[in-house]
DNA sequence: CTATGGCACGGATT
DNA sequence: AATCCGTGCCATAG
């Protein structure tokens, strides 16, 4: 099983230190980028798919042993394993056998392969072809470009099993995928919420009102509905916030917290978090994407060419040889970082990840940093602009993890919801108090508005019950 | 007069 | 050193 070698990955140089921390801060997007194109201009690097023995040109996959012949496979040198699936166990830090999927890994290829991931012990094989015509069939934005009599048809498949395909692809991981539009896709992510007065309101708005909501006429949809106009804000900023009319350009984007970057613009995650696919009451599966696959290194030719051609020329060359060398060790520390960070965040927050923010345990980025014993200015940097999909579907930014508030706010937002005449911000902080959270009456009115929380005068009484729909 | 939001300060975090 | 966060004080709206 592949492991780094934890020697070469001390940074031995200050240019090592450097290059490490700027590749730190890049999410896996950017430094896919940044991988291209240090591929393009270093001719010592090389990036390549399956590592061979030398002697017998059999598939070496992550030994150093060649399984075939036998014998040690000579050092060479740095060489990181970039997978844009590597998974591994939280608790022990060992490897998931990686599936032999073999996609790549570009944007519509990955969610096909993550979505057939998810439905692989669902499908018959011959389903499975049906839901791979089904999700190649998707137009950009994810949506059903043909009907399904067309994909039956075309499939030689019966009318029955392909929506019954396609409602188990709608309701996985990008939740409303193979939708056919962005108000179907809305619709089957709220079905998989649990059934609260917040999800039947949105519902109807959605089901009778979509025009109208994407117009912003929120007053028309209040008179309509016979529902007030404040409760009817809240749930808009509820769809806002927690539904994707677009589920294929994300996962599920999360309102809440974009405040401070383009709210338009979803990235996808840095890293996946899911219960296991067969046990869900197991350990949660992590995964680190990387942004490429394949493994990385330096070019053995490059390095022998450069040792026996002469001093001149090998000038220039022994620069890129450095380089290419510092910059691989370089991803191995960033993989290493991202590994560790990511597996005692997991351990620490599974509560946290498991039954929602409520659970969130305050903790410092200077905690982590002495758990695993690495400064703390690298954490901040492994943290920073990295983003993770959870396993209720949300994507958050990875700075959440430390966020000291979130729990209380969703105390807050609970207790608003239970209220039966609404509650001032002087008492909700006494209510807090009650449960042992002491926090300052204005730091409520703050948590309030961050939630989005009308102020008690002007929030209405809750009208519990159906909110009908004639 | 009461409930809130704005401003600013100090301590913690990054 | 820069930034973020909780809080107190004060002005203001209702």
């Amino acid at each position: 099983m592949f492991q780094i070698q934890d020697q070469s990955l001390r940074p031995l140089t200050t240019a090592h230190l450097a290059q490490t921390m700027s590749l730190l801060n890049l999410s896996n997007t950017e430094l896919h980028e940044k991988v291209i194109s240090e591929l393009a201009e270093n001719p010592a690097l090389e990036l390549i798919e399956e590592r061979v023995c030398p002697l017998c040109n059999r598939k070496l996959g992550s030994s150093v042993v060649c399984p075939v012949c036998s014998r040690k496979v000579p050092d060479e040198g740095p060489i990181v394993f970039m997978s844009p699936r590597d998974s591994y166990h939280p608790r022990t830090g060992s490897r998931y056998e990686q599936e032999d999927l073999d996609l790549e890994p570009t944007a519509p290829e990955n969610l096909t392969a993550h979505v057939l991931q998810q439905l692989a012990s669902d499908l018959e094989a011959d389903d499975r072809q049906l839901a791979y015509y089904i999700l190649s069939s998707l137009d950009d934005d994810g949506f059903l470009a043909d009907p399904p009599a067309l994909i039956a048809r075309a499939t030689r498949k019966t009318l029955s099993s392909v929506n019954e395909v396609i409602r188990l692809i709608s309701r996985v991981d990008p939740v409303g995928l193979a939708a056919s539009g962005p108000r179907d896709a809305l619709l089957i992510q709220l079905e998989l919420m649990p059934p609260c007065e917040t999800r039947t309101i949105a519902e109807s708005i959605i089901k009778d009102y979509f025009k109208e909501l994407g117009r912003k006429e929120y007053e028309k949809i209040a008179a309509d509905m016979a529902v007030g106009s404040a409760q009817i804000r809240r749930v808009v900023t509820f769809i806002q916030d927690n539904l994707n009319p677009y589920p294929a350009r994300a996962f599920w984007g999360s309102g809440r917290h974009q405040q401070t970057a383009d709210p338009n613009v979803f990235h996808n995650p840095d890293v996946v978090i899911r219960k296991n696919q067969n046990d869900p009451e197991g350990p949660l599966t992590v995964e680190i994407f990387a942004p490429i696959s394949g493994w990385l290194r330096v070019n053995p030719l490059f390095r022998k060419a450069v040792t026996s051609s002469d001093e001149q020329a090998s000038e220039a060359w022994n620069k890129h040889l450095e380089k290419a060398t510092l910059f691989v060790k370089c991803i191995q520390q960033r993989s290493n970082t991202m590994q560790q960070l990511m597996s005692t965040l997991v351990r620490m927050q599974e509560r946290f990840i498991l039954k929602g923010d409520r659970h969130l345990i305050p903790i410092t980025r200077a905690q982590i940093a002495d758990e695993i014993g690495v400064h703390e200015s690298t954490i901040s940097r492994a943290v920073a602009n990295k983003s993770v999909a959870l396993p209720d579907g949300r994507m958050v930014p990875l700075s959440l993890f430390f966020d000291r508030s979130l729990a209380i706010r969703d105390r807050i937002k609970e207790i608003v919801r239970n209220e039966s005449k609404p509650l001032t911000d002087e008492e909700i902080s006494e209510e807090l108090h009650n449960d042992g959270i002491k926090v300052a009456r204005r730091t409520v009115a703050k948590y309030r508005t961050i939630e989005g929380i009308l102020p008690a005068r002007l929030r209405q009484q809750k009208q519990d019950r159906a909110p009908l729909k004639a």
